[in-house]
DNA sequence: ACCTGAACACCGTTCAAGT
DNA sequence: ACCTGAACACCGTTCAAGT
């Protein structure tokens, strides 16, 4: 079949399997070749509807990027909405760790980032705080975010091959761990949240102007 | 010269090699073939040092993190050797932009990472603190160091490219974006650094058991 | 408009053959 | 012991040819 009547593919299609591929198998995993087998079509087909693989990173990015939360700035106050904004991203790059060291470093910046941190910004400088302190402080919420997601993505993949494949054939203690590492990870970032905020408290009595 | 007297290649050298032209070039840049042609050699000469390029890669990341200081921990107070520990982490991952996506999520732990994180770990129960809570603000002090040595990464790959090459032909404009690039990276880092610091004060003052 | 086979220039890696 | 050419199975991407 050289041309279907309704297309055998489109963009959220391939880009939704090529987000199914990376969670599933990892970044390695997903090329356009396998990707294509797995939509019951040959490579080239997928070059009608993505310019190239970058483009299609840039697409899955695109797609987790946009679950993050950041309504609270609309509404409510500087802190409630900081606070909900780091732990909705973070759940979200948690959901997905094999996009993050992409997605992090990807190809020039998403249209979708940029409209976030211009969400995070109008609110941080709408509730008083000087542009230059709200840069920073959404600067350092993504470090922070980021940096936790890419740490709970090398430790789960640490002595998991070696400690669970090798020696323990059995599932339980690798589970265990992974439990344990999840643990660490959220109470680390928590630690930190918690201390950056209490610290933004602190700065805000000095520089912030209240409307 | 099917064998020289004195072996044209060596691990170190190879290493070094591929760290300079991650360095220069990006870690795209990096193939076998290309690097031994760097090393006037063939690729398949490299597999007698290095026995993949995962192995490769692992080696530049061994490079690189061997550069953190963290004789902090072995001498001074914990506040001291947090904040030397993670500025040094921060300055040296800075330095080595392009290494970053593939140290932190590198197959398997590195064993100078783990030396290092037993270093903190030491220096920190040796202070007074829980070992659960010296876990965690290990994790915490990484994530942060991590997440900005990656934002910096982003922020520099962003206009670069199109704004620099396409419109500006000359340096001064992309020179002036980088620095502001680095004062906002540094501004947000010591910002949420300064926060977690004080916010440990506080910490310690209820968990903490001085020696 | 959209799918395809064939081709291009690349990969990482192996291995017998050289010295 | 260490470097090499040739080969393997893969890549991303292009493009004329089909409908």
């Amino acid at each position: 079949m050289a041309r279907p009547n309704r297309p055998l593919l489109t963009r959220e299609r391939i880009i939704a399997a090529a987000l199914d591929l990376v969670d599933g198998h990892g970044v390695d995993a997903l090329s356009m070749r396998r990707l294509a087998e797995r939509l019951g079509v040959r490579a080239a087909s997928l070059y009608n509807h993505v310019s190239t693989k970058e483009d299609l990173l840039r697409g899955i990015a695109d797609l987790v990027m946009r679950q993050v939360d950041v309504s609270g700035f609309t509404t409510g106050d500087w802190r409630a909405a900081l606070a909900t904004w780091a732990r909705s991203y973070r759940t979200v790059l948690a959901a997905h760790p094999n996009v993050v060291p992409f997605m992090v470093n990807g190809p020039g910046r998403l249209e979708i980032a940029l409209s976030r941190a211009d969400a995070v910004h109008g609110g941080l400088t709408r509730a008083g705080w000087p542009p230059r302190h709200a840069t920073m402080i959404g600067a350092a919420v993504k470090y922070l975010v980021v940096g936790a997601a890419l740490g709970s993505f090398a430790g789960g993949f640490s002595d998991d091959a070696q400690v669970y494949a090798d020696r323990y054939p059995n599932l339980s203690q690798a589970h265990l761990l992974r439990e344990r590492q999840v643990e660490i990870d959220e109470g680390g970032f928590e630690l930190a949240l918690t201390a950056l905020l209490s610290g933004l408290e602190a700065l805000y009595a000095e520089v912030g102007r209240p409307a």
